[in-house]
DNA sequence: TTTATTTACTTAACCGATTAAGTAAATAAA
DNA sequence: TTTATTTACTTAATCGGTTAAGTAAATAAA
């Protein structure tokens, strides 16, 4: 509906179509009086270009994606913050897709963003399945930055101390007097749930406590299924310390606790991975690691960026230093906080 | 690099660019025969159309765009959910934009997404300032959905029963002893504010208890102002009760009571808006009103996407309805939950 | 003074799809 | 059998910018 074209200022002023668009990209074919002029008139009419048409000519849409397996989590949430705020100072737009943690939700998103001309990609990869080719096409083909959950094809990605925050949780614990110490697994196949996984193992190895499989509990994205099998661990296997590798996991212990009249930390102490910013006031309040999600949104669009702007940059991946924050469920003194 | 185009396929079938276009639209102008040579191609080469060029003459992107004041919120992650899952299901794609409750950075969203041709909107909006002439300019040029957070001038919009919410709220603190009810107020100006401050007094007026200026806060975005607010209402107005209309004042009022050596709910009791999903988990849990966020984000998705199809849809406005959840925060004998 | 270069434009092709208008052959109606 | 209509295409214009190539005038170099 009577959108200003480029053809419309041009008539007005007399000149071509292309020397507006030259003054608008400020080329320095065009006489700074003429940039003046078109600038002003543009500026009056509220111009703005047509993005269907530049990008079908430029190959670029000022646009980048981010794949995300969910929202409604403040680790993802806080990433997203960070990540648009970059995108925004970048003046460019941000598409949003959620696999839920369907690979094959995934893999649909990325093969349609192939031919959307979408600049570049960020994304957290999805856990289910161990069907990776989806991943693999991105190469070469769209400039792509992983954040927290990479997978060993990735290039470039931002990433926690997974190994040495899940080694410091698991140490904690020990210090804290548990010698059962439970593992709540999840992500296996992936980067971060492994060397969570690993990093517990290792402190485990170097405080001299044994390896009991019983401990390490395999969770899954099937509540009812985790559940069950926490009910198992907590009546039967009975840890007096609890490493939770995703937040989640840890609200589940909560309640498990809760319905078995398990008392936190008297009977059990609790550490989890998790960015609830109402940690503090839970009951009891949750020692956590605490991932700084907002830095990893911004670093890695920071990164994407600079790859977008120097296309043979030598791109550097980066680690990101998660913080263990010492609450009442790891605490047998327990005080307000 | 090298990516099909639809002259790619014309050529290897030996028929028209056209012949190929109309064909993957189905038209009715080809044969079946042809349809079916050219769809397998398609497939075979994983042909996927330009958005730009179809855009470009169409005018139509198959993008909406949602513009919300945080996204670190488990309110509006959780109405983007909603959302999303729509917009997937229609094929469309999502473009988000976090205006952090500036109507500046938010007019600025909304005059590059008029000249970017998304083909709807759907927004929560920012409450600081009240010049909404930004809003009232989409009228006619955008097809566009208020959710939650409306305001006056808006046509289409899914809202709560802030009104009875409030009201109920209010009622079962007065039913639980309290007297003395506090009400922390926010989002003044905007529909939601005001309807939730309206429920409130209503309440006050039909329990018989009168209305006391200072038990009503005006807080703001500024986290040191509100707390400066709470600090005071609680150490010389001390309320009995306490009706927070959004989750994070709730979760300031638990920081403020622990520093003041204030129990809840012996002293005080609180109930909040809010999604917050370990409300129940909090120390005391934590008396909601809760809103059905994800449900919101569909319905309100779902009235874009008639209103899209539909140029002339007759949309009606709707109004979903909060869930008191009654726990510990406003009740005197605390057990589990 | 003549030639080379720079400045400030214009012309026209182009990006890749869509679609109005046109056409030849096949089929139906008169 | 002749005319009208339908079928299944093609041609070419178009969407709104961008950009390679061209050009006339102004300025600089020889």
């Amino acid at each position: 509906m009577g959108e200003i074209t480029i053809r419309h200022l041009a008539e007005t002023l007399n000149v071509s179509t292309a020397t507006i668009s030259k003054a608008l990209n400020d080329s320095h074919d065009i006489s700074d009086a003429t940039k003046g002029r078109v600038f002003e008139l543009a500026r009056s009419l509220n111009y703005r270009p047509n993005p269907f048409a530049s990008g079908l000519r430029k190959h670029k849409s000022k646009t980048i994606a981010v794949i995300l397996p969910e929202i409604a989590d403040n680790f993802f949430a806080q990433a997203v913050n960070g990540i648009e705020e970059i995108a925004r100072e970048k003046g460019y737009h941000l598409l949003i897709y959620l696999s839920h943690d369907s690979s094959e939700t995934e893999a649909f998103f990325i093969n349609d963003l192939l031919g959307r001309c979408v600049d570049g990609l960020l994304i957290s990869v999805s856990f289910d399945g161990i069907d990776f080719t989806h991943l693999d096409e991105i190469q070469g083909k769209l400039p792509t930055v992983f954040f927290d959950r990479t997978y060993s094809g990735s290039l470039l990605h931002v990433t926690n101390n997974d190994f040495e925050s899940a080694y410091q949780a698991t140490k904690h614990l020990y210090e804290c007097g548990c010698r059962q110490i439970s593992f709540l697994s999840i992500l296996q196949g992936l980067e971060v749930g492994n060397q969570r996984l690993q990093g517990h193992l290792c402190a485990l190895q170097d405080c001299g406590l044994p390896f009991n499989p019983s401990l390490v509990i395999n969770c899954s994205n099937n509540k009812e299924d985790n559940e069950a099998k926490l009910y198992h661990l907590m009546k039967t296997v009975k840890p007096d310390g609890i490493v939770s590798s995703v937040e989640k996991l840890a609200k589940l212990c909560y309640h498990t606790c809760n319905d078995l009249g398990i008392a936190i930390p008297e009977d059990v102490k609790i550490v989890s991975f998790s960015n609830l910013d109402s940690a503090s006031l839970l009951n009891p309040s949750l020692t956590t690691i605490t991932q700084p999600a907002y830095d990893i949104g911004k670093q890695a669009a920071t990164m994407l960026f600079k790859v977008l702007k120097y296309s043979n940059y030598e791109a550097e991946s980066m680690v990101m230093n998660s913080e263990l924050i010492k609450r009442q469920s790891t605490n047998v003194s327990v005080s307000s906080t």
